[in-house]
DNA sequence: AACAATTAATAGTTTTAAGCTATTAATAAA
DNA sequence: TTTATTAATAGCTTAAAACTATTAATTGTT
């Protein structure tokens, strides 16, 4: 039995009329009288009482009809998923991002994409940067925000260039200058966050001291950067965060420049060239528009 | 496209083997191959990466997995049902009554062909015997259980013959009497159903009276039987009716016979020879069993 | 590095069956 | 009785499904 079988049976049950049944599927009648007894045959199910005058469901006919008809419904449907699926316009995106992504640019990207693709399931995994590498690499992930720089073969689009602000409690004495020296920062109590979450920030940070003079006191190794300015609040000690964390208004906790360059945070999207599903080009063109918009 | 598309489809996506998947349908990996391209060449999709050596679906691939796989399974289903359709497994059956079959074996009938046939809806309506025969002349139901003697051709299957008992109220006078001879009726009123509900009974009635030598009392003809004794209950009058209606216990009733023999109600199942669904071969095939037993 | 094994694709052929035209047989309507 | 309608049949053509044999590319092994 094939998909033909049942498109000639729906016709005839349709028309009841071998005739009319024929042109509405674009074939002449003796063919669709062939077709109709063959498939009867291969069902040993007699599905239309017919005379050389009349033509009439039987029982079993009528109840065949129904399932014939639903059948070639989800067929059709079948077809057109599966090529809005080969236009990306409907599946499922993997997604990882760090915090960072998370406070700045990825919220607007993520509400703009499911607007233009509703049909599109998006996975959110928050994971840091080089475990978002592993996860682009086995394909856990097709597209990661992250922090440069990456070992391996990525495609990149830049979203955005941070500086690092310090967060102190509201009422400490380094709130006095509008730049803090780094020279004040010798003693201090840092929160930072683990180095394995950022390994090439983390060292920046440790260089940036070092060149200062001195190697900071870290008393806390925390994640997420929420996290890291409530302990600030608390008063356990200063932080080093990426400015676009002061978009979170967080009672307790004032952000000051400091007087040296900082190192910056770059945020990107990557990708491997390899294996693009048809999802992330009309993604990556949502994360253009936004990033050149802002 | 045809369903020999689908099959070969699933089959590779399951393997992800072209050899294997030609194993597993029975055809030599030419034709897969070949079956493959010509239905990603229709859905202008790619459906599987491959090289040489590997097979891997795509993402629009994935989602045409399963889908196909549904669709498959949906046919089979469709097959194994008009199948059990035409063994008169699975269907509908319309089924006409008149009062007297429901107080007697018709629910027995019911309960027994329910329990074998589960997946069979019946139709059950209750109406007048020439009524029934309108109805089966028409399509309207396909088996009756009615009283004969009926116009038309039909095949019958008899389930029991009625005798008719008089219905007294319980402080009626003549309840004195085991058998209440038929001269004490002349001047009683009578409580019958109509005429047109049951013309030859109804006649028949008339001519044992007749016989008696009076023309008997009628004061109300209603319908259904248990609103007749509902009246004699009531002390309207003494009705006639069949004698199962014994077994519905009514309060206030008391059932004697006559001194003469009463005319008989015989209920048959009747259907039209032409035109027989595959379910009421198994419908009648229960009533035999259960008239048998009674 | 060379060789063997694996595997999807290609080429060429055979077989099946889909579909066509012409005709028939049966039935209903005029 | 005649005419029109209509499903089925017969015979033929064409399309495509399926086969065998082979190739080309890739992986793994010696």
């Amino acid at each position: 039995m094939e998909l033909r079988h049942l498109k000639y049976f729906v016709a005839v049950a349709e028309e009841l009329h071998f005739g009319r049944a024929a042109e509405k599927v674009q074939i002449t009648q003796p063919v669709i009288s062939d077709q109709i007894r063959r498939l009867e045959q291969e069902l040993g199910v007699k599905l239309f009482f017919r005379t050389k005058r009349t033509v009439e469901l039987t029982e079993p006919g009528k109840i065949f009809f129904k399932e014939a008809k639903q059948i070639l419904e989800r067929v059709e449907k079948a077809v057109d998923a599966v090529q809005k699926a080969d236009r990306g316009e409907l599946g499922s995106l993997m997604i990882g991002y760090t915090g960072p992504a998370l406070y700045t640019l990825l919220p607007k990207i993520i509400r703009t994409f499911r607007d233009r693709y509703p049909q599109v399931e998006l996975v959110l995994k928050e994971i840091c940067t080089n475990e978002q590498v592993e996860a682009l690499n086995s394909g856990n992930i097709e597209v990661g925000f992250l922090h440069p720089p990456v070992d391996g073969e990525f495609e990149f689009i830049s979203i955005m260039t941070e500086k690092m602000v310090l967060a102190l409690p509201e009422d400490h004495p380094l709130t006095t200058f509008t730049k803090v020296p780094i020279s004040k920062l010798s003693n201090q109590s840092f929160i930072l966050f683990p180095r394995h979450e950022g390994l090439s920030l983390y060292n920046r940070i440790l260089l940036m001291c070092q060149q200062a003079g001195f190697a900071p006191k870290i008393v806390q190794e925390v994640t997420p950067q929420p996290t890291m300015i409530g302990l600030v609040a608390a008063g356990i000690g200063v932080s080093l965060v990426s400015e676009s964390l002061q978009n979170i208004n967080r009672p307790g906790v004032v952000y000051r420049k400091l007087d040296v360059p900082t190192p910056e945070l770059e945020l990107v999207a990557a990708w491997k060239k390899e294996k693009v599903s048809p999802v992330l080009p009309k993604f990556l063109q949502v994360v253009t528009e936004i990033t050149r918009i802002n």
